[in-house]
DNA sequence: GTGGCACCTGGAGTCGGCTCCAGGTCAAGC
DNA sequence: GCTTGACCTGGAGCCGACTCCAGGTGCCAC
């Protein structure tokens, strides 16, 4: 206990949800700088790449590209003086979230009406229909 | 003024925000029935083709497939009948929309924290990247 | 020492959802 | 009567994001 962390693939991808394939092809793009290896040429995923995955799966279940997230990523691998940059990266992103929730809301409520129109249609004592119901089994 | 309305291509494709190849697309794969066609055998869309249309515009914003979208405008198709499964189809899409709210809620929350840790570290008096700094150009 | 398992590689394949194309038809305006 | 523009068809192509595969390595348990 007490040494440093290294994961293995499926330890990480038990974690973070990534399927292996994925977590491979995220570092063979670069979305994941390339990932330390042990002896055997197998990977070993450090804290600090858990964290960075657990930002990816954040960034992607709102909605970003890859192509974003790539850059992203490259000004994080740049270093300290692009902080200024990564803000405005999120916060644009941030706001683009905002606007799908709303663009959501907005849908479910067309689909609330709509479910309430059928129940309304259900509701009528329908003398119409009653004939179609008799046939039926 | 006051025939049956019925809509050109363009309109529709203007009206409806799909592309004139996604209207025909959608027509192909049975998501629309078949449209009405003038004589020349261009088509004409009815009222009704442009409703059914914003609902899949509705259903296709929230994230519904089109393999689930064919199997409402099946249920649509097969008559009245059907109500009850179009509500509990309708209903659970209504809940899945609602998840995904929820889950992107939570998701903008980390962004937004990430946000505010870059921050944070703008804000410290950087001693530290100074120099970094005195270097770039 | 042999089986099984978790991993490795490069490259090909898949899937959903369109999008584009070539070649053709009509109607209207000049 | 010829151009222009909006449309038609069937089929191929594209894009994003994985996902799968064949063939191979290393280690551990029995």
């Amino acid at each position: 206990m007490g040494r440093v962390t290294a994961y293995t693939p499926g330890q990480v991808a038990e974690e973070t949800g990534f399927s292996l394939d994925t977590l491979r092809y995220y570092e063979r793009i670069g979305l994941l700088e390339p990932i330390e290896r042990n002896a055997a040429g197998q990977r070993r995923f450090s804290d600090g790449d858990v964290g960075w995955l657990g930002m990816i799966r954040c960034l992607r279940d709102t909605g970003m590209s890859i192509a974003e997230m790539l850059r992203f990523a490259e000004l994080t691998r740049e270093g300290e003086h692009t902080i200024r940059d990564r803000i405005a990266l999120l916060a644009a992103h941030d706001r683009a979230v905002e606007d799908q929730i709303a663009a959501l809301r907005q849908k479910q409520g067309a689909i609330q009406r709509k479910i309430q129109y059928y129940r309304d249609v259900l509701a009528i004592p329908d003398a119409l229909y009653a004939c179609e119901d008799e046939r039926a089994s």
